[in-house]
DNA sequence: TGTGACTTACTAAGCGCATAGTCACCTGGT
DNA sequence: ACCAGGTGACTATGCGCTTAGTAAGTCACA
């Protein structure tokens, strides 16, 4: 008695649920057709709040009022729609962060903060669909997946230069690059796992404020804790 | 032609895969037999590796060197076996950080220092059981789902009380609380998505590294950086 | 302007395979 | 003799994708 793959939400409920409203709608290129577009849209939104494997291609196809077959006039197939999703919004997240506007600065701080502001910023502004690009990559082929691994480096490549130009400068602390960097990439990316566009926090001012937690753990020499906490003893001799 | 649901890594694969190294084994209540637990261990690589629903039940009690039926008599459906993992994972790591060998620390610092390093440790020791938590919560009915918010939920309260804490009492800078103990939890819980046992981190020094970092984002005030940055004009008056 | 050839976008119907879960039966240890 | 744990064969159903066909648009050219 094989269950539908899924019940925790239907095709209409997607309809203005807020966790999954985002600005998706404006990532794909102009290139292609609007009912292409259409399609990717109502994609990223079912495989945001189901995921991939519980998504069928009626769910995709019925959120914009086609059948099932039409599907495949504009995809070669449903893991094809998958990868343009993941491949559009990982290609854009790296544009954000390799604009000449943010690599021209010269200040290796304020270099940081723009960077983080940005891709934190790209990240909270389509939430939904980078959520698919961060959860959903076991549903890519093997091939299509190392193409995004590629954009993934370089993305973290760009995060990393930024952190080390800062640390031989002397702008920042003397920080462990590989790892911070590392953890400023955490700190855009995990917002997709919780953000809302209804909660309080613009993907501006969130950006923001990641910044400056970005600035915070790049510039602050490590804290020493001093010696081992004994249990108890306060000042007795 | 219904394709496969999945292909990218097939169950012979999971065998010794370096990535799906972890300590999940240890993760069960020793009230269970060993029969369900080495199901669970191996539903843990599956649906880590390949996602709940491209994971099949003869995937899971084939890795044990079962038939499919024989999942049914130790586990009502597959759906309650990755609510066993989520559940029980979740628990733990919500068990570690309420451990009163902690909560018993007096000092903020320190406090906020030994519970993110346990939180960060913890995720890293059990990262693929974690990683499942984390990133299939969509396979799970409704019920179980609004279970494990509470879990998290609680979870979150512990990380906000510490920074809370931090900062009335003045040992930490005026910071936002909910922003940066939500920043905290991130970088404890990010590391799923990237962490490896066969990295160059262990667990506890992932965790002391975290640790730093989350009372440096805790500790330091807000950098202030200055007048607009200009884009020209350097000194000329 | 009319006509036939071709294209684009779509649909209805359904093939054929995969899959979660069932059930009657088996089997070894107590 | 019992029964917990396990099996092989099966069912019911879901789903990706195909196929055959429709309707409307475009274009070359007599």
């Amino acid at each position: 008695m094989a269950k539908k793959r899924q019940a925790r939400f239907t095709t209409e409920d997607l309809e203005g649920l807020p966790e999954l409203e985002d600005e998706s709608p404006m990532l794909w290129d102009e290139s292609r057709g609007e009912v292409q577009r259409r399609l990717l849209t109502a994609a990223v939104r079912c495989f945001a709040s189901n995921g991939f494997h519980a998504t069928t291609t009626r769910d995709i196809s019925g959120a914009v009022g086609l059948s099932p077959a039409a599907l495949y006039v504009h995809f070669p197939s449903k893991e094809d729609v998958l990868f343009e999703i993941i491949r559009t919004a990982h290609a854009r997240a790296l544009a954000a962060v390799t604009d000449p506007a943010l690599t021209g600065i010269e200040d290796p701080v304020r270099h940081l903060w723009a960077l983080v502001a940005r891709y934190t910023e790209w990240h909270a502004r389509y939430h939904v669909a980078a959520r698919v690009s961060q959860y959903e990559l076991a549903g890519l082929s093997p091939e299509h997946y190392e193409q995004i691994l590629e954009t993934r480096h370089r993305t973290n490549v760009v995060f990393r230069s930024a952190v080390e130009r800062g640390v031989t400068t002397g702008a920042f602390a003397e920080v462990d690059v590989k790892r911070v960097a590392r953890a400023i990439l955490s700190l855009g990316i995990d917002l997709v796992r919780w953000y809302r566009r209804d909660g309080s926090d613009s993907p501006e001012q969130l950006g923001e404020f990641t910044a400056q937690l970005a600035l915070k753990m790049a510039m602050t020499p490590d804290l020493d804790l001093g010696p081992a906490p004994r249990p108890e003893s306060t000042l007795a001799s």
